[in-house]
DNA sequence: GTTCGACAAGTAGCGTAGCTACGCATGAAG
DNA sequence: CTTCATGCGTAGCTACGCTACTTGTCGAAC
């Protein structure tokens, strides 16, 4: 799929990966590939200075560690993401209502 | 709503308003703002850089016409319009899955 | 024993596309 | 006559995801 289309849902995606526990940032472009069917495979250039931009709004918090001699920053929620994730998906609801009045059919205009 | 989370659907949706009848660009606004309850309140300086992006790509056609000494421009869909709102439909739908697959409640991550 | 590929993190620079803030013109309202 | 709604349009900004690259370890292949 079109991964630009994403704009503005990114973090939103990213905290609700890590909503169900902590993950270093190659395990999370393969949990948001391995969920999404493969629709979502998004470069590391999308995702490390999306955790460093959620990192420094307080959302997640890291932790160096060393598995077999590489290191590995593991990313978990915060207090405040869980926070800024149930707003991202009230956001998301709503989004996808608005959106679909127009897009989805069954309901368009004139519900008369 | 934020509407930078449009981003990529824009289109879509000046599609969508279109498809019921041509209109001007200040009637595709208000036709907009009034079918998503005031939630999409899009400036001039989005939809007008937006249409003729369309109509560039050949989805719309535009004529001009002077109704009581203002000269409107007015848009219409074409052939090729309908189709890419089909396909931007099929993309609303399968963006739509894949992204609430991570943010809607009820179907999260192991199904088991 | 060297090379190659998976794992793991990261940055610099680009491009897209919506937004802000304008400018211009007409007609109606006050 | 000034203000506001209608109506079109552009220049420049900014946000943000993407491309392409670098660095480094480890295990497997050759």
């Amino acid at each position: 799929m079109k991964a630009q289309a994403l704009h503005g849902h990114l973090d939103a995606l990213l905290l609700a990966v890590l909503e169900q526990g902590a993950l270093h940032g190659y395990a999370i472009i393969e949990a948001l590939r391995a969920r999404s069917d493969g629709n979502l495979d998004l470069p590391t250039g999308t995702i490390y200075p999306a955790l460093r931009r959620l990192e420094r709004a307080g959302h997640v918090a890291s932790t160096w560690s060393t598995v077999s001699g590489r290191e590995r920053r593991t990313y978990q929620l915060t207090d405040s993401g869980r926070r800024a994730l149930a707003g991202e998906r009230a956001g998301w609801r709503e989004f996808q209502t608005t959106v679909g009045r127009f897009l989805d059919p069954g309901s368009p205009p004139a519900p008369a």
